[in-house]
RNA sequence: CGGGUAGUAGCGCAGGGGCUAGCGCACUUGGUUCGGGACCAAGGGGUCGGAGGUUCAAAUCCUCUCUGCCCGACCA
């Protein structure tokens, strides 16, 4: 591509609310532009990129199996309606009514599309296993977009689907994607992590998440660096020391002043941990078959040294989404926010306990009377309600597994696989009829990595003071062809013998002077440069300065091509030699 | 949806009741320069986000509204 004829072009300035690097050069360099909140434009740079990271999705996925298909972006509302996500999924879905007033959805994933397909095409135990994936857009109407490419409302997704008769199936292509996975982002050249992660609103129960740690994330991961735990901070567990004494009798004291745990333990002179914290929260539980909903109050009780951890409070509670209580609605059920507890409350209310709390003898709790709590309360004895852990993992707390102290960073989530079992194909009576002819419904999983949000962590990995620098299997061309020289014959001539041997080349043939053009450079940050100028030229020679490392090495002008083609495969040599092979344990 | 902040040329910004709305970069023309964002000269480009209002006069004051960004809620 000659530079002249490039459609965009690099902006000096970095345009208001570019706030992380990556997406600022990612702008400055002409990958990509904004259209609206969390609605961008690929440029050519950028969709050159992104078909590199799509090729390298296909062939991990062509290599477990999979065939690529293509599903409509528009769905009728009927199959959204079978599963219940119609009602169950609230505004993030864009929906809109067609000529006829049928309800129709933008699919923001394809579960229902493709077990809508998959009934029609399985019948028979003899047709499975099978796997199909696309790369097809999605619409997610997100509240809240933020930086570049990292969170966006329309992005193209690989989602893949797999369908087996039975779990030992599912186990093993869901291994194969687990496999697949670390491959696809290795070959991209992004380091990643598998997490253990919450199924949200894919239902199932096993889930893992690829993350790329970075500060910018979103995500909070936990993890061991003794034994290798990880999990979201979401589902992560963590070791939890229990309170064991002979039950003593409850006992009311005066506690002025004391709504905080900080104030109640300081007041009364105990550690934290000998209090029971409770927090109130709303819950809306949407009926699948028909949308209707219901709220309820929600009293989340966990140990006062722990904070409660809302996804965990959400699944336990099997509600669709908690939101914060209002003091009107906790004190409808009897009890006094600052001094509450469910001892003695009545309505309608669910109750849920961490396990720290239900294990835990004598803990000081609310009396639901302002200004006083009670010693010595005991679950079971005083009150009861749904155990489970609902408790928040934190920096320093122990690993679940060995015990070490756990560590909390940021990741941006890149990609995850979910073990759907038959939750879609039950629903939608995607069924398979077995050697004995009954009839049985097929088990599913489903596979997604955004291929946008990878190019995003690609820009924030790969970067410096002058601009990108991608790996050359990501790069939108391998060469970036500079010439200073102002008769233009010899550096077409090198151009067009480049591209003739298949080399993809960017070629400044543009009349900049010679500072504008390696700003350029850098900033598009393609992995090879050829500079052609005078300086070498006397003696027959260019120089190829690799983008990464700054190493800069001449050739002569009559051996361009094969150096070139073998620092391409140096290049892509380190790319391979990182290839990260890994097993789901 | 709550809190904050901003919207003036393609991009970054200044101006904040009064004549023709400015600066830097980018752009056009001519000339000089030519290996790390050159210089000189002459130019072109604006519904000041939108609507309504106050006023002799509004980019500027008031009301409403739209949009972007940041924090939170939310989210795969």
């Amino acid at each position: 591509m000659r530079m002249s004829r490039m459609f965009s072009r690099t902006l000096r300035e970095a345009p208001n609310g570019a706030d992380t690097k990556g997406y600022e050069y990612l702008l400055r360099a002409g990958y990509i532009r904004q259209m609206g909140a969390g609605i961008f434009s690929l440029l050519p740079l950028g969709f050159k990129a992104t078909q590199k990271i799509e090729g390298i999705i296909r062939e991990e996925m062509n290599a477990i199996g999979g065939e690529e298909l293509q599903m409509p972006v528009v769905n009728p509302a009927d199959i959204w309606k079978e599963t219940g996500r119609y009602y169950s999924i609230d505004k993030e879905m864009g929906r809109f009514s067609d000529r006829n007033n049928r309800d129709m959805v933008l699919a923001m994933t394809h579960e229902e599309a493709v077990t809508d397909i998959a009934r029609g095409e399985i019948d028979s135990y003899k047709r499975l296993p099978l796997l199909v994936y696309q790369l097809q857009t999605k619409w997610r109407d997100d509240p809240r977009p933020r930086a570049g490419l990292i969170r966006v409302r329309e992005f193209t997704m690989l989602d893949s689907y797999s369908f087996d008769r039975d779990a030992e199936g599912l186990d093993k292509i869901y291994r194969d994607h687990y496999r697949a996975y670390f491959r696809i982002f290795s070959r991209c050249g992004l380091p990643s992590i598998a997490v253990g992660a919450d199924s949200g609103m894919m239902g199932g129960k096993i889930s893992h998440e690829y993350m790329y740690l970075s500060p910018i994330g979103e995500d909070t991961i936990i993890l061991c660096d003794k034994c290798g735990y990880t999990a979201n901070r979401q589902i992560a567990k963590f070791g939890k020391e229990y309170i064991e004494e002979e039950m003593k009798p409850i006992e009311k004291v005066s506690t002025p002043e004391s709504k905080t745990i900080e104030d109640l333990a300081a007041y009364l002179n105990i550690d934290a941990k000998k209090t029971a914290k409770c927090v109130f929260m709303v819950g809306t539980f949407i009926n699948d078959k028909n949308g209707e909903e219901e709220e309820k109050l929600i009293v989340a009780l966990v140990r006062g040294d722990y904070e409660v951890e809302e996804s965990k409070l959400s699944n336990a509670a099997r509600a669709n989404s908690i939101r914060p209580a209002h003091e009107e609605e906790i004190m409808a059920c009897g009890m006094v926010p600052g001094y509450a507890s469910p001892i003695g409350a009545k309505g309608n209310f669910i109750c849920i306990v961490d396990d720290s709390v239900a294990k835990s003898n004598n803990l000081v709790a609310g009396a639901n009377d302002a200004g006083f709590h009670y010693l010595n309360t005991n679950f079971g004895r005083d009150y009861t309600g749904t155990v489970a852990d609902i408790a928040s993992a934190r920096d320093g707390m122990r690993c679940p597994v060995c015990g070490a102290p756990l560590r909390a960073s940021k990741g941006v989530e890149i990609g995850n696989i979910f073990q759907l079992g038959t939750r879609y194909s039950s629903a939608m009576n995607c069924t398979y009829q077995d050697e004995s002819g009954k009839q049985i419904p097929v088990v599913m999983g489903s596979y997604g990595i955004g291929v946008g949000r990878l190019l995003a962590c690609l820009a924030e990995e790969y970067n410096d003071e002058g601009g990108l620098k991608l790996p050359v299997s990501v790069a939108p061309y391998q060469v970036h062809l500079v010439s200073l020289v102002k008769d233009t014959a010899i550096a077409d001539s090198i151009y067009d013998e480049l591209t003739s041997k298949g080399i993809e080349v960017l070629y400044d043939d543009r009349k900049e002077s010679a500072g504008v053009k390696f700003a350029d450079a850098d900033l598009i940050g393609i992995p090879l440069r050829i500079t052609l100028g005078n300086r070498s030229l006397k003696e027959g020679k260019v120089e190829v300065r690799i983008r990464a490392t700054g190493e800069t090495t001449t050739y002569l002008l009559s051996d361009i091509a094969e150096e070139i083609k073998a620092e391409i495969a140096k290049e892509q040599a380190r790319i391979d030699e990182g290839i990260v092979e890994k097993e789901l344990q």
